[in-house]
DNA sequence: CAATAAAAGGATAAAAAGATCGTTTTATCT
DNA sequence: AGATAAAACGATCTTTTTATCCTTTTATTG
């Protein structure tokens, strides 16, 4: 509804690694949530480039957070996989919206859109683990 | 964001066919709309089928709204185009999501979709068809 | 220094989405 | 009745997304 499985395999593996708090390897995080392992290791590198995981080679290699996953948030992912061009999206016209005079639904889809984006924003990798924890406590 | 290209060629081809008020040919809305036209003929038959079209063949034949289209939401059109999941999707779990104990973002991610929703079904192709009226009159 | 084991990178495969073509059915108009 | 033109249907093709495999690089450990 709002981004792609690759995004959501993503979201998923931060979660995971933010739960386990500390270094995992990228086989280990997709065992454990079920996400095709070798498609999850290609999601790495972007996430690194990106500044968001720390990854080590070698033998006692894997996987940590290069920030803390209260300041990753779902945005942040989503601006990794999708790209920049995302949160510009409109949802009627063909590509380059026209914007305010042109596009009939500028007025309220803009609105909307806004709410999803700060929704993203507001909500971070760590947050989301915090609810599962509490969740699994139980 | 919210739908495929499919569904918004469709939404587009709908917003064109209420504009013109009455019936049209369905390459003729492709082209005035630049939409692939053996593509957007692909989509009429479902939306036929979904009682949203009318559709007659023969000589003088063409596409018409089976209902009004200040009926017809983009709710509607979604339903028929991304298939009834569509309104039930997860933004966190895979596959089914367990819902409010087990899902982290429950709480956070349902009010927004039901906002999502609200507008999609608020937003009628009549009302957008309105307001492209509008803007190329001036 | 050799064996091990992890991430990174490149090549390829499978599935889904998007796009095109050719034929059939149906209706209209000479 | 024959010519025309539209939607419907089925088959195929292309591109993108998702998924797998293999090799290379890098670090650790015995």
């Amino acid at each position: 509804m709002l981004y792609s499985l690759t995004t959501k395999y993503s979201v998923i593996a931060l979660v995971e690694l933010a739960r386990q708090d500390g270094q995992m390897r990228v086989k280990e995080i997709a065992e454990a949530r079920h996400i095709p392992p070798y498609f999850l290791a290609k999601l790495v590198p972007p996430l690194v480039r990106a500044g968001i995981l720390a990854s080590m080679r070698g033998k006692t290699g894997g996987i940590s957070f290069a920030r803390d996953p209260s300041e990753v948030s779902l945005a942040d992912v989503v601006r990794v996989i999708e790209g920049d061009g995302y949160f510009e999206e409109c949802i009627f016209e063909l590509n380059p919206c026209p914007g305010r005079p042109g596009c009939p639904l500028h007025d309220v889809w803009d609105p909307l859109r806004d709410e999803i984006i700060r929704f993203l924003k507001e909500t971070t990798i760590q947050s989301i683990a915090d609810k599962l924890t509490v969740k699994e406590e139980k």
